[in-house]
DNA sequence: GCAATTTTCAAATGATTGTTTGAAATACTT
DNA sequence: AAGTATTTCAAACAATCATTTGAAAATTGC
């Protein structure tokens, strides 16, 4: 082993050009140079460019993905003990760790990486999803159900939709962009915020009382 | 003139093609292919695939925001008539045009382009916003400014920019599609309420009282 | 310290991309 | 109908991209 740092290196780069460009955006060329590593560097260590792109996801959705589970976990057993679930709490499980993990040191890139991550529709990212990320998103859309008996399955799956996109997808997108000149991400509690107004509408709508807190 | 209607083929297709795998994904040849004309044709018509993409956006975004706004003027006029302007009405004014192209003949295709528009990231897109839809952005965001005066701008920004983005982006995410294995379109009235939802908490918050109809 | 394995390196490969070219064909003008 | 302008066409161009190659270097195991 030359370099015992060559694939943390390719990885950090590589959150950082598919964060800034996407997975197509993303070449590997530049990333290579960034990384300060040789051209067949990732074709070695990945096996592919897709081999990368696999292996960042999995590393970093894994850390994501298991803290959301645990605060799951934690508001089903709280529910259980004492009373009813409440949709804010498991939607902020869902939400604080994404916010976690991006407020960490160098998490910023990879809260871009996520963003860039849902906005994709390759076919390739669409199997990582599946692959990756539903599981957990079953989960809780179970959960909701189970705080939501009276919605449909279909209007609860969409609203999750929408509220994991929001989450991840941050103000990184077009419009916000070029409405403020800004990149500020939103914070916890806005999205947070903005998602349960969401989900009160829906329960209001199909005749549940709402769970205020 | 030997074909009358080469640029309006190319047009077609290339909303098909651009809605389906996004701007950089987009391969020319396919696109010449599906339309049925030389290779030559685009580049001689439009000048370039951005200036292709470009006219295509500035065509049907000029029917929405044209019809956006005249669906605003409607409701300021109403709001300045009889008292005071509820948000639920600056909503639909942004979020009901797109439902009406979309929903009308051919529009299907319409719809996905913006859709994948919206969540692209490179700097011509990005330029693209800015002229095409940002003036539009600028009055709707006025709006709202005018009917939650106590809610910094900032976060009235980051909401419209939610509504105008879940509005466009409807269930083409990989996110919905992942957990439903549907492509099914979200309904008018599911992302108005959903919105309207977090604008409520969003006002809420910030001490207005709610604007509920 | 020697052999085997792993990792690095510079260069080349093969495929794909948007775009250009110059001639042929078609439509328009008078 | 002749001449001009416009549009189409097949082919090639030039650039970019991920990936492969085979030898050199470094590391590890014994």
């Amino acid at each position: 082993m030359a370099r015992t740092d060559t694939k943390k290196r390719i990885i950090e780069c590589g959150v950082r050009q598919f964060g800034a460009h996407g997975y197509r955006g993303t070449r590997l060329r530049e990333l290579i140079e960034a990384a300060g590593v040789n051209q067949a560097a990732v074709n070695y260590h990945f096996g592919s460019k897709e081999g990368l792109y696999r292996a960042i996801l999995q590393g970093y959705a894994g850390l994501l993905t298991k803290r959301r589970l645990e605060m799951l976990d934690a508001a089903l057993a709280a529910a259980a003990a004492n009373g009813r679930l409440r949709v804010e709490d498991v939607l902020r499980a869902l939400v604080e760790p994404f916010f976690e993990l991006r407020d960490s040191p160098g998490g910023e890139a990879v809260g871009r990486f996520f963003e860039v991550f849902v906005a994709e529709r390759t076919p390739f990212i669409q199997t990582l999803y599946r692959e990756v990320m539903k599981p957990t998103a079953d989960r809780f859309i179970a959960a909701l159900e189970r705080a939501l008996p009276e919605v449909p399955r279909d209007e609860v799956c969409r609203a999750y939709a929408w509220t994991e996109h929001l989450t991840t997808h941050g103000s990184g997108d077009v419009i916000y962009q070029a409405l403020t000149n800004s990149t500020a991400a939103a914070s916890l509690e806005a999205v947070l915020d903005f998602c349960v107004g969401g989900f009160e509408r829906l329960e209001r709508r199909y005749g549940g009382q709402v769970s205020r807190n």
